[in-house]
DNA sequence: TGTGGCACCATGACAGCGTTATAACAGGCG
DNA sequence: CGCCTGTTATAACGCTGTCATGGTGCCACA
């Protein structure tokens, strides 16, 4: 096809890209996610994605990177004027509602859905920027009095962001079952407030 | 070429197949997990993949439910006659030692390395039976008395399977840093402990 | 002991994949 | 207007999983 005046370009094709890459993992799943197919879904060729992003790892990088940033605003979301352990559980709660509500995307952060990208140390760089919100979360956390005084804010942090991975990990795998899966699940919020029962304060 | 009476067949092509399979994913990892280079290790044709597994699915489905076996064994060794608290340490230990050793078998266990393999109902079903084995370690720590009697064994030991799962999953992908990779790890045994604490005995 | 039938595997082909060399095209600059 | 640079369409390459075909060894049975 000749290029026309109106076709999109540059930054306009790769929002374009994206969104279509974005739209064909969740609707299809990983394997649906080939360069022609995407191709196609934007109306150009498989080369625009390799002058866009070098490649299909490159897109899929795009996406992890992503991923990131809707779930860091997800935790940005959660109101920091509840109490304490509210506002710790809803962090934890908005993790999981980021998670289920687009699996795919989870997937490629911490799955390997996509065998030509694994993330590099720069783009394992970009997750702990995520963490940091939890960490902000916890370090209220201790100064409110909830938790105990001294303890390590960015020990529990990790804990704390494992403890969720790990339930929403197998949840979404099918190993486990948290009950209401769309909704708040009051097995999960057990678990979150148990994770941090060791650094509750006397 | 001509079929010969010393070819492998049957059962032995079978365990010459998966053997070889896991030994391409682990020294090459999944890219590598192809059929012709799977019939090309154990000297056969495509073909046989397809008679003896169904297709490519088949045998990572095997590899799936191997890894299981194996994990089960893994943490059926853990001795049982220590005090609760280090048999309970001894699981985690073990769940995350065998993670560790064989991580591309973890991956086909909870991650989604090849993509024409996805667990089904009856292959999960295959994991709980590894998480009874847990459940039954939980059983143990209330009846000495270490946990709270009245406790839910089930749900404590999904629980710690989630934690195990959440730290090893992340620690793998390169998100956490546990440190000492592959010994054992202080962190990892107090965040274990920590995860029992809202049910410990007052 | 022969022999027919059958389960199994080697061969070769097919469609589809990611990737890339080539060439044509649009837009910016002199 | 005419060249130059960057981008894209086209077509090909080697690879993938899969399967139709056909030949082969093994087993049951006469």
């Amino acid at each position: 096809m000749v290029r026309r005046k109106g076709d999109a370009h540059g930054d306009d094709l790769r929002v374009a890209l994206l969104d279509a890459a974005g739209a064909l993992l969740h609707a299809e799943g990983p394997q649906a996610l080939t360069t022609r197919r995407l191709a196609d879904a934007v109306g150009t060729s498989t080369q625009a994605i390799y002058t866009l992003f070098g490649g299909k790892e490159g897109i899929v990088r795009a996406m992890y990177l992503e991923g990131f940033d809707r779930l860091e605003q997800c935790l940005a979301d959660v109101p920091t004027d509840a109490a304490p352990p509210d506002y710790l559980l809803g962090l934890g709660r908005a993790y999981r509602t980021a998670a289920l509500r687009s699996p795919h995307y989870y997937d490629v952060m911490f799955g390997r859905p996509v065998p030509e990208f694994e993330p590099r140390a720069d783009d394992v760089e970009r997750s702990l920027a995520t963490q940091r919100v939890l960490t902000g979360g916890i370090v209220r956390c201790i100064e409110s009095g909830m938790l105990r005084k001294g303890a390590d804010p960015a020990e529990i942090s990790a804990f704390l962001w494992a403890v969720a991975h790990g339930l929403v990990s197998l949840e979404l795998t099918g190993h486990l079952d948290l009950g209401r899966a769309n909704g708040d699940s009051p097995i999960y919020d057990l678990y979150l407030m148990a994770s941090v029962a060791a650094w509750l304060a006397p």
